[in-house]
DNA sequence: AATACTCGTTTACAGTTGTAAACAATTGGT
DNA sequence: ACCAATTGTTTACAACTGTAAACGAGTATT
């Protein structure tokens, strides 16, 4: 089971829409998903399933319908997904990709504090 | 010349090795990422290609060879790059992304003071 | 001059992705 | 009981990707 499966950026938002919505039917992700992606149902439906394929996400059945689930923790998904880009775009700078996203970014007062808190903890030790 | 050409991943280890280098021969290209990727001479022939066909690049010939260089520059490219992949994977929320990276990321003392500075512009304004 | 080497170009081919329609099975309404 | 709507499954198809070999033209070496 240690075989991550690569997902793509429209699977990551179905990906999203899961793991807050869990369990879910697909008519409620199609809800969520198609009109502000422009996708009909039927694009959605086909995600599912390839994730459903991919091992990304499982389901049950209720009725005549699925339930879904994620299979792969949004964290650990996070984590690849994110080692990848940096490698890619960023050869692997970390401190390249956060000079980057910080000066690119608007936050808000408490999130400026919660990194300095987070950066306190890094550092002198 | 607004149409921003996707870069596929691996194609993002052959642009960075231009931008680093640039004007550059594909031989240099490929005599820097060949083995490090395990691609053959062809492969990464075949991304400097396609790069070209994106417009991503321009050559100009310099005798039987081709000097490549970008043409399009590297601070927008990652910026591009940088939106996609803040949207889709952290759903647009720079917060929960600087979150990340500096949790994850080892970083030297000097990256972190910069990393404060920056910050420090950021807030009370 | 003949041959080997180097370059860029063309062709190949399977897998992934975006985008959906067609179809079959099931269910809910009348 | 029948028909319409819903759900999942199958099929479609072009563009993009990874990965390269084949090929043709020019160049350098013998």
């Amino acid at each position: 089971m240690s075989d991550r499966p690569e997902i793509s950026p429209s699977e990551w938002q179905v990906m999203n829409a899961v793991w807050e919505n869990q369990p879910v039917t697909a008519s409620v992700i199609i809800e969520k998903l198609a009109s502000s992606n422009s996708w009909t149902a039927a694009t959605i439906r086909t995600f599912l399933h390839r994730l459903v394929k991919k091992g990304a996400l499982n389901y049950e059945k209720d009725g005549n319908r699925y339930l879904y689930r994620s299979a792969i923790s949004k964290a650990s998904t996070i984590k690849h997904a994110s080692r990848s880009f940096l490698s890619s775009v960023f050869g692997g700078e970390s401190g390249s990709l956060l000079t980057h996203f910080v000066k690119s970014s608007k936050l808000s007062q408490d999130e400026i504090e919660s990194l300095r808190k987070l950066l306190k903890e890094k550092d002198s030790k």
